[in-house]
DNA sequence: CCCATTAATCATCTGTGATTAGTGCCACGC
DNA sequence: GCGTGGCACTAATCACAGATGATTAATGGG
């Protein structure tokens, strides 16, 4: 059902780029020039699923011509496209981890975060206040028992991007934290940068508490700041060259 | 190739869960509950060629148990389906088209977009301002002849993310510039809005030449903000709830 | 002795490709 | 002007490969 639908996609937009009628012949010999080997019998098949779904009608004896509705499904199917293959393409840049997309990373997140800390400082809920208080002071132990802390800072600053009540900013910030290389890599700095992140965290929240938007901006910029100049100097200590050993 | 791939994954996700060893009739019956319904006999050929490939191992008579292998592969398949929902639920919010999240869409590329322009006034090279010249002219042109000059206004966006150096925050612009709903109003506006975005665009470009970060930022920032406000004059004037009839 | 598991065999179903029939247009030659 | 062969297209038929499901050994443990 999936590569199917993506062999009718092919076959629409050929139909749409060639000028008047085409028929099997020819769009299978421009789907072998496009290395979508098949033959003509399925390319005729699906042209009558095409033509029974009312995407392409028969011109005469020439071939076939894309109808106004398969002329608009192809437009959607083309924005569906785009934005999967720009979703796909951040994807791959998210999934590296060379010390330069560790940081560029590092960098997006802090300007993000930053402006959702400021909104959250103006949007916050009392509820959310007192869930991140528990969150901070969970961290807090956890830290002291010798714990990471990661699922809490994970969790700490989901709940400050849904506090910001703007939607996009909160997805950008899930998205963003799911790396594993930079997961792991905290994970082995965490004596370095546990208890602090603690007191970062703290910085953050009080200033959501005197709901100063401001403030909020820049303890969150900070503290990413700091985290980045961490992460820096970790990679740097362990592969001057920034190639760490990843996979 | 691609729902098999699927399916070894929910195998391996069951045998995971269950403590123990477990064989075939029990994971179907595991999958049936899921609402994948598959024979026995299937189950018992992915689990073949599940353990020819080292992720389960039988475990004498009873069934067959992940390896550490099995274990690690689950781990990074769990990744990337965190790292794919993620990126889904996003594109589903980049999908959406009324009021307030094409407002929350404007308010994560001003904050993207801006230090994209702070990085890109220290980074950026002559050609790259060469171009940004040449867009920009085209742009001016295509405006004074009564065009929309979206595409210049996307190619400019799109050289000053790539000029900033960091593929994160370029990824990011290229996938929130991907909105239909947004391309269509600005469109609309484009009376009100095309002259002004050319002087915008100008005064960004500037900033980049003079390398001047600060000014690039505010530049950029207050360019998207004074979209936003039009923006919402607009959709406020159409439709006072936000609920802009859309697809 | 019964049960769960693995694995093999056989039938079926689906999708695909090769071939072929049927149809109308076009160009060529008379 | 008209018949005729070539050509592109549609669509049907047949055969084949692959996956799936039902059934059935075969094995070992409680």
């Amino acid at each position: 059902m999936k590569e199917r639908l993506d062999l009718r996609e092919d076959i629409l937009r050929i139909i749409a780029a060639h000028s008047g009628a085409i028929g099997q012949g020819a769009i299978n010999l421009l789907l072998r020039k496009q290395g979508v080997l098949i033959s003509m019998p399925t390319v005729g098949r699906r042209l009558q699923e095409l033509e029974f779904e009312g995407f392409v009608a028969k011109a005469g004896i020439e071939g076939r011509v894309l109808t106004d509705r398969g002329r608009h499904a192809l437009k959607r199917f083309d924005a569906e496209a785009r934005l999967r293959v720009s979703g796909a393409a951040l994807l791959d840049t998210l999934r590296r981890g060379d010390r330069k997309h560790l940081l560029d990373l590092l960098a997006a997140r802090r300007v993000i975060e930053a402006e959702a800390a400021a909104l959250a400082a103006t949007h916050v809920s009392p509820n959310a206040i007192a869930k991140m208080d528990g969150i901070l002071s969970r961290q807090a132990a956890g830290v002291a028992r010798g714990e990471t802390g990661l699922e809490e800072d994970i969790a700490f600053h989901r709940e400050i991007a849904r506090a910001s009540r703007n939607e996009v900013l909160c997805s950008l910030v899930a998205l963003l934290r799911q790396h594993r290389r930079y997961n792991l890599i905290v994970n082995s700095i965490r004596a370095a940068v546990g208890s602090r992140m603690v007191v970062d965290h703290a910085r953050i929240l009080a200033a959501l508490k005197a709901r100063d938007p401001h403030a909020a901006r820049a303890a969150m910029d900070r503290h990413l700041r700091t985290l980045a100049a961490d992460l820096n100097r970790y990679l740097g200590r362990w592969s001057p060259d920034g190639g760490v050993r990843g996979r």
